[in-house]
RNA sequence: GGCCCCGUAGCUCAGGGGAUAGAGCGUCGGUCUCCUAAACCGAGAGCGCAGGUUCGAGUCCUGCCGGGGCCA
């Protein structure tokens, strides 16, 4: 239990059983017991308004037919303080009681912090449940673009922060590697050889041909050559004559707005699959090339993308493929259940699942009449997977154009009997870049857009990754790639980063000037600490936890970057009131002490943030 | 047309049904003989509109207006 958690319990019991004697003594009325836990303790904005208030005389007016502050005095006449951090309350505006906590609470919040050290800021929250948190699964068809960085980021920050919070948690990444743009991607993998062999050959339509997939080609033509490749034309051209072949014309348009598409996986098909290969020609042999270069292109880009996220500081538990549901079954195995169960029905040649009765606005398909199962059976089956790997949750993360897809996945899990309850959709908003006051465009199909490894060598992981974070999950944003480059103080990042290196100086300058001090620090008497700078600060250290608390209750890991800027901020101020060194040697010690428990503080938070504590700054010259 | 997100300071955004709505940037004005001025202190300016619920609404509900997204 922290610090701040046993005070609100305190004044909880305070107050109930004052409010019981109350009523014994017949002051107030009330027909039923009110349980501590009911009682609402929060920090009020204005600390003259006390450490603590409660809005429980107010609450309670109604049902003891009472006013407030007459219900509040009662209170106040019944309350027991002793055995607590309460050193005395008062009744002030419409009703609130006001506590205010002995000098002995920033003693223990020091002792708090230092203590637990590393660990200052882990909770029990989540009671050790297993969550699986699912993020990025781009498609394996390309490199990652900047899209997925926020994706990664929030995800990546998520788990920290929930893990921290007493989760179990795991990290996943979904691998799309058997859908149609698979397809598709092994038939653009077949024109990029057939263009380095010097053939100008044609785009099958719907198809994107990226120039990243040059390298890919020719590395597939230096290892592997052409074997096994059917002597004749590509299934998408007629085989008497190039003819009117297929053009790029329908290539282009999905993503040109100025924001890349997130490419979430499973979700990235649109609500109909375009049936991409409509008057192919049918050519078995030649479809079994374009799954080898398929796979040839996937592995590359899986261990491509890994790759990024790695130098991003971004490591999954396990990368989940799509070929391995399907090898097991598990969309046949899908659709057997979902019929037994009797959702199913067929009609016009496809199999159909009775989605409406789970929410949905229509029925949907699930085998069309080709035998192809449409996209959401396989998703479905991953589900049902992570289900019986028994997770108490699983948290997927979204781009917000995948909007909807939640009551499409969770029907047919819901059919299944799966508590999808459990299954949480969280929606991040769309990213754009902005580099000299304008916007970058991000055109995947066109190849305009820009890969998280460009992004990445322009900008660090720490301002990277803040920058992603500083903004709630549900809310656009512009990414300022000037901004972000800027090493100066207009760059929050360096805000935090620095207070943590300005602690580190003044501890390497205790050992040349007080090294007495430096040694005994961890001992010092903590009652002197009683600057009103000092007070804020230690006050702010004791919200860590609660902050770690609800950044992973309510998934709001931007929480976290609003936190370290304000312990950032409460410290820079007590530095310029509060000489550290120099001054009385016991008051040294004692502020050697509190900068040790800020740096605690700082380390922690940017630590769940995947950001770097660093025991220095150094401005590299501009 | 249906569903969802957003609308708060000049700009970008925080805000857990509570008291006098916050931060950063920008603007203006101060602060280094002193542990890093990548810092500190001060000034100015705001909840899209209209109803409703509530002792109390930026927060919850309904409608409208504006920006964006998904779907037909």
């Amino acid at each position: 239990m922290n610090v701040a958690e046993k005070v609100r319990g305190q004044i909880r019991e305070i107050v109930a059983e004052a409010l019981q004697q109350a009523r014994f003594a017949g002051v107030v009325t009330l027909e039923r017991d009110v349980p501590a836990e009911a009682i609402d303790v929060e920090r009020p904005k204005d600390r003259s308004h006390g450490d603590w208030a409660t809005n429980a005389a107010m609450v309670l007016a109604r049902e003891a037919k009472m006013a407030p502050r007459a219900i509040a005095e009662a209170v106040l006449q019944h309350a027991n303080f002793s055995g607590t951090v309460v050193e005395r309350a008062e009744v002030a505006g419409p009703g609130f009681i006001n506590f205010f906590l002995k000098d002995a609470w920033y003693e223990q919040v020091l002792r708090a912090v230092l203590d637990a050290g590393e660990d200052y800021g882990r909770t029990d929250a989540g009671g050790g449940r297993r969550v699986l948190v699912e993020f990025v699964s781009a498609n394996p068809t390309g490199p990652l673009n900047v899209v997925s960085a926020r994706h990664a980021t929030v995800g990546d920050v998520l788990c920290n922060v929930m893990a921290a919070a007493g989760y179990r948690v795991d990290r996943e990444y979904y691998v799309n590697d058997a859908g149609n743009q698979t397809r598709m991607l092994g038939a653009a993998m077949d024109v990029r050889i057939r263009q380095l062999e010097g053939e100008d050959a044609q785009l099958p339509e719907g198809a994107y041909l990226g120039e990243y997939l040059i390298p890919v080609a020719k590395a597939f033509l230096e290892q592997h050559g052409t074997a096994g490749r059917p002597d004749r034309r590509p299934p998408w051209e007629p085989l008497n004559g190039a003819g009117e072949a297929a053009g790029n014309a329908g290539a282009q348009g999905a993503e040109e707005a100025g924001a890349a598409g997130t490419d979430a996986g499973h979700a990235a098909h649109g609500e109909e699959e375009p049936d991409v290969s409509r008057g192919w020609r049918r050519d078995p042999e030649y479809e079994a090339w374009l799954r080898t270069l398929a796979a040839f292109a996937v592995q590359h880009f899986v261990a491509d993308q890994r790759e990024t996220l790695r130098r991003y500081r971004v490591e999954f538990d396990r990368w989940f493929h799509e070929s391995e549901v399907r090898a097991a079954g598990g969309p046949e195995e899908v659709v057997r259940r979902l019929a037994e169960a009797g959702h199913t029905y067929e009609a016009d040649g496809a199999v159909w699942l009775r989605t409406t009765e789970f929410g949905d606005d229509k029925d949907r398909v699930l085998v069309k009449s080709d035998g192809e199962f449409t996209y959401v059976v396989p998703d479905t089956a991953y589900h049902v997977d992570k289900f019986e790997r028994g997770y108490d949750l699983l948290i997927n993360l979204l781009g917000r154009d995948h909007f909807g897809y939640d009551v499409r996945l969770k029907a047919p899990l819901k059919a299944l009997g799966y508590d999808t309850d459990r299954l949480e959709i969280i929606y991040l908003q769309m990213v754009h870049l902005v580099r000299g006051g304008e916007g970058v465009r991000m055109s995947k199909r066109r190849g305009e857009f820009v890969s998280m490894a460009d992004f990445l060598n322009e900008v660090s992981v720490d301002a990277a990754r803040w920058f992603f974070l500083m903004r709630s999950t549900d809310v656009e944003l512009d990414f300022d790639l000037d901004l972000a480059n800027l090493q100066t103080s207009d760059n929050p990042v360096y805000y935090v980063q620095y207070a943590h290196a300005r602690i580190c100086s003044i501890f390497r300058q205790a050992e040349e000037s007080a090294p007495e001090a430096a040694a005994g620090w961890r001992g010092a008497d903590a009652g002197l600490l009683v600057h009103e700078a000092e007070r804020a600060l230690l006050d702010k250290l004791a919200e860590f936890p609660d902050e770690v608390t609800l950044a992973a209750e309510r998934r709001e890991p931007h929480r976290l970057t609003r936190y370290a800027h304000e312990v950032a901020s409460a410290f820079h101020t007590f530095y310029t009131h509060c000489r550290v060194l120099g001054e009385d040697a016991e008051l040294s010690k004692a502020r050697l002490a509190l900068c040790g428990a800020v740096r605690t503080v700082l380390a922690n938070a940017l630590g769940l943030m995947g950001i770097e504590a660093p025991e220095s700054m150094q401005r590299t010259p501009a």
